[in-house]
DNA sequence: ACGATGCTTCGGTTAAGATCGAAGTATGAA
DNA sequence: TTCATACTTCGATCTTAACCGAAGCATCGT
């Protein structure tokens, strides 16, 4: 015993269900306050506050003070990439909410996975640009093929200024709903960023479900066409 | 809120420092038994077995009756998977244990991530098959090219079978105390099987470092030099 | 300056679950 | 059959921490 990295410490900043609802409202991507943060958990802002110490002392979260307001947010981008995988596992596992309730289609279809876009639709769209030869997939990992920088230049996508970035280009991610992958990466953040720019798609508000508008939905499917 | 997977449910498995410590344990590879565990929780075989009923009904634990003994080892290989991968985001925060032990270097020089190798040596294994271009990496992704091929089966490693089951052949596992990739797969179990069987390393009893000898640490070091 | 809003800290209650002793079940050995 | 070993179940205790009311800071608007 005694051995490496203290796993029951994260394990225990998960396991309360009222961190774990906070934790998963955060995956929405948008930085949210004290009191939206304990709505999403379900209880007061005086248990919220000790809650969200206690997640910021264990370097999940970080907070950002605006006015009276205080902004909390993944401490970086791997939380939210391990908060997806533990989904992930978590899912494969049969460890499902008891209740799916009405979001639960919503959120299969298109949702947003801390910055990038995710279920069925973010797998069709990896799907896609891996059969047309935009990204080479070899293993887990991917790259981006000249082909498919050229491509995607052409929807507006500024590359070269991504590839300058430290953070990779291409990542995948495992979808939790459809237990496949999809696009992260700076790549994956950029092609999101798009679709709600244009405004085939926009974000709900209360929730992590992504939704596209009849026009934006027919582009969508046009310019990712289902493989097979 | 009431959103996607329940990761509270395996935050909670994990959470606690004594199942922590019994799943720790099972990252040896071996099946171990109640008694074992419990001794590698620190508490008595009562609460071991609570504990352990826990795991299972959580999908983590899969046991096997033989005579009077109860074997646990993990559910599938996912769980080893997901577990290194919880161990290397908590070394990245700070989660360390608060006594590193005297155990720690023979941890972080070579130890068994499951069923392959991983600290220090497994990285500089994974390092010099890239260099060689015995192995291309493409972002997180590992592929073994066919010169690769070649040369492992000159150890004496039998690709094409590993090529034919189901289990990917290479996959890059992150490592915790290297913060570097190392290769897991059913390449990486092959490649540690091959050192434990030629004598060049043994595990040890009750931890899960891996002691080379004098000659197979000689041997080893040749046959992957260090990169630059 | 004053009140309103957002958040944190303190104190006390309560509920969950980790723990172990003791008793019960299953398997193996003698 | 009888005893020993391996493990589980039961029952009771006890620690931990989640929770909220109340009070205390800090910041903004007026």
């Amino acid at each position: 015993m005694n051995e490496g990295p203290d796993i029951a410490q994260i394990g225990a900043l998960i396991g309360d269900p009222a961190r774990a609802n906070m934790l998963t409202a955060l995956m929405g991507g948008k930085a949210l306050t004290a009191t939206e943060l304990a709505a999403a958990g379900g209880i007061t802002v005086q248990t919220a506050s000790t809650h969200l110490a206690k997640l910021e002392a264990g370097n999940l979260l970080a907070q950002r003070k605006q006015g009276r307001h205080r902004y909390f947010t993944f401490a970086d981008d791997s939380v939210g990439k391990f908060l997806e995988s533990i989904m992930g596992f978590a899912a494969g596992r049969g460890h499902l909410r008891h209740k799916p309730g009405p979001k639960e289609p919503a959120l299969r279809k298109a949702r947003i996975c801390y910055d990038h876009l995710a279920g069925d639709y973010g797998v069709r769209m990896l799907d896609s640009l891996i059969a047309r030869g935009a990204i080479d997939a070899i293993g887990e990992g991917l790259a981006l093929t000249e082909n498919g920088e050229n491509e995607l230049k052409r929807i507006g996508i500024d590359v070269h200024a991504l590839k300058s970035s430290r953070r990779p280009l291409c990542r995948s991610c495992l979808d939790w709903s459809e237990r496949r992958a999809h696009l992260a990466g700076s790549l994956g953040k950029a092609l999101l960023s798009n679709f709600l720019e244009t405004g085939w798609a926009r974000r709900t508000a209360e929730s992590r479900s992504v939704i596209f508008s009849p026009e934006g939905e027919r582009q969508f499917l046009a310019l990712f066409p289902a493989t097979k």
